[in-house]
DNA sequence: TTGGCTAATATGTCTAGACATAATGCAAGT
DNA sequence: ACTTGCATTATGTCTAGACATATTAGCCAA
């Protein structure tokens, strides 16, 4: 029976939960497990590279590969469409288009997006329901300079939908905060003023610049969902 | 100049990005593509294989690579241990345990881990302190079981660090919600009964079987931030 | 028509060897 | 003492070729 790269991967991170190479230390170079183990040098690298990559070990050139100090634990979030989100719970979907106007940004939006201050961008309002209730109130600001034309009418797609297909987004960030509810929230919602709602705070980069900040205040008993 | 993996991936991109090749779309084989570019067949697998790992494209022997229908964006969040949060937001760190016990777990918990019901556990309820104020309130219910011995003293090493570096964590999930906070909470952190409080309930299994389940109560204002 | 076998094919992985690149540490010169 | 530069060395990447494996399409039989 020949070994694969990730029978290497295995062997080596059980050497190090075993702490045959604890935390910190430097263990044998490529070379050297290729050899033990009996594979080819690119077989040790493929599996070292994979481990590196979940942050199990570190490496540098010429330094070699030591294991990371402290094993930081990362998960993974895959970002929803949330038509999707919500027919994949066996509900039925719908939203609503509660407004769409151009405006000054704020300051915070303008800020987080690198645009200068009064920055006139498209404001957009939609109102996503879950089996006819509502389930997330998505507050956009949105760049419509780096827009590829021809511009859908969000009322018949949401923005939500349509950014992801059809602008390239570079990078990004995301950030959860629990929030009450504000007046707005709570009517439009339609739960009690002050209610902790989960809040999803986006913004996003396509290679054109700066695409859109987008605050998602979901429906009270939210839970955002990860593994690792 | 000869090409890199990075550039096939870049170059493959692109084009899927300019709907060269557009969603749900057959590319060209990797056969195909390393004599194109000039390179390898190798390295335009490497490349399509990274592609994959982002969610770009989906391969399947045989069926060929196709371009992901709708390019679900992942983000990474990177599982702090407490202390060090604390300490990179220039913050004095400090931690008091507030129980420690042995009794019956709670229900949804022993379901949670896989464990019959009313297994005894250890109890540990630890309140993180950033720069003398309440941060974090750690309710943990531990499988004694699968700990590795000498098992420490909670109350000078916190449980969040220890287990970290001491038992070996196979798989788990998070999860993020809004909570009002309890009577409890409210009490331990100071806040006002129903503050909207950031949870994240974390359940691991380790090698040995389940470790641990742990509620963490953030202090109002606490933000999550991942990168994509 | 349906079910299952078979051959074709695209990706997955491996080998052995090579060169590229980046960090390190030592040595030489200021 | 301090800096600069170079040799060393471990990882990063590439090539060319090979075999493994999963999946599909097509064919044949029940």
């Amino acid at each position: 029976m020949t070994l694969g790269w990730e029978d290497i991967r295995a062997e080596v991170l059980r050497r190090i939960r075993a702490r045959d190479w604890p935390p910190g230390a430097l263990i044998p170079g490529e070379e050297a497990l290729a050899e033990e183990f009996g594979v080819a040098r690119a077989t040790v690298n493929r599996a070292l590279t994979a481990l590196a990559e979940a942050g199990v070990v570190e490496r540098k050139k010429r330094a070699g590969t030591r294991v990371a100090e402290l094993p930081v634990r990362r998960a993974r979030l895959e970002i929803p469409v949330i038509r999707l989100d919500v027919l994949g719970r066996g509900l039925g979907y719908d939203f609503k288009l509660l407004a769409d106007r151009m405006a000054p940004a704020p300051v915070p939006v303008t800020a987080r997006l690198g645009l200068p201050e009064g920055q006139p961008m498209r404001y957009l309002e939609t109102l996503h329901l879950a089996g006819g209730r509502p389930y997330v109130l998505e507050t956009r600001w949105l760049n419509d300079a780096v827009l590829p034309l021809p511009a859908p009418d969000f009322a018949a797609v949401s923005a939500n939908e349509w950014l992801v297909t059809h602008v390239s987004l570079v990078s990004g960030d995301i950030a959860f905060t629990a929030d009450p509810a504000s007046l707005r929230e709570a009517e439009v919602m339609g739960v009690p003023l002050g209610t902790a709602l989960l809040v999803a705070e986006r913004t996003t980069h396509g290679t054109g610049g700066p695409v859109t900040w987008v605050r998602l205040a979901h429906a009270p008993g939210h839970r955002v969902q990860m593994v690792f």
